[in-house]
DNA sequence: AACTATTTATAAGA
DNA sequence: TTCTTATAAATAGTT
């Protein structure tokens, strides 16, 4: 969509690269948006960038769709949780943070065996991988996973099903239906 | 971009509005996987359909993610894996199993609290989310949860800054640099 | 599912 | 990075 049309393959110089890393990624992002807000749906995306630093984008964001979820939900399946008003009193998101919980856990475990041990390079790594991952999750969306918070609002199960997208080629697609 | 130009508003007609997103969905993966290819990026994306069907992409799949980071990374930290050869036998790795063992776990707690008591209708759902939500991983990542995958693979921490994309307007983002 | 008129995204270049 | 602009791509409305 340029002067010229690129090949589909790494491009090799490094700043062209992350120049278009950055354009692609606003693409991205905004397409997200407006499928969220053109057609009612949630999208969440996650990766890392070319230097290896990790990016996410929601839309809406987490909180936002849990709360719709509990509240805003036209859809609501029948009997379910009208009546709950905070997102605390929640079971789902209960659930959510006992999750949160158990990365806490794990972390614990390998602080544990870090002491007992002479440090392993891995287990360095793992344990700043965690630190990371736990404050990064706390800040994304409170205390809730995000996948978690995604995966348990659903209600139906995802499907696994080949190739979306015909003009795709190499990449490996997991397909829903609608 | 097609033959009119579209207000950025819910598409009031329903199967104009699923046409709209099933368009569009392909139309992001494709980017995602041509973001993936031209800047040697990682990208997944989650989300629910109009009608709250989860659907989910990898460029490439998070088993190859895994992959890569484990052999084929040019950019790997000093001191890290390169003599680990399976994945099973990868610290990382065994910690993501263990995360899905934990949820594992909330199962049994939640099948508990239902033999005991009266069934409550939303305690019935969250069984049935959790049990979808954990067949689902594992037909998705082969008993590796997606985001956190992605997460324990990344190298630097999320970083939480307003706004990637000027044009966006309402969503949230979560923007990071590289 | 296809077909195009148009709108958008974006590759180069500054 | 940011802006401009020529072009390639995506897609809205239709068939």
């Amino acid at each position: 969509m340029g002067r010229k049309k690129i090949e589909m393959e790494l491009v090799e110089n490094r700043s062209a690269r992350y120049v278009t890393f950055s354009k692609r990624k606003s693409g991205i992002f905004k397409k997200a948006s407006e499928l969220s807000i053109l057609c009612n749906a949630r999208v969440g995306i996650v990766g890392f960038t070319p230097s290896g630093n990790p990016f996410a984008f929601g839309s809406p964001n987490f909180q936002a769709v849990a709360e719709q979820y509990l509240h805003g939900g036209q859809e609501l399946e029948a009997g379910s949780s009208r009546q709950i008003v905070t997102l605390s009193e929640n079971p789902n998101i209960k659930l959510m943070n006992k999750e949160l919980s158990g990365l806490t856990e794990e972390l614990k475990k390998v602080e544990e065996v870090k002491k007992g041990k002479a440090p392993i390079a891995l287990s360095d790594l793992n344990l700043k991988e965690l630190l990371k991952v736990k404050s990064s999750l706390k800040e994304l969306h409170g205390d809730i996973d995000a996948s978690s918070s995604l995966l348990l609002l659903s209600k139906k199960p995802i499907r696994i099903i080949d190739l979306v997208c015909k003009r795709m080629g190499k990449s490996n697609i997991v397909k829903t239906s609608y």
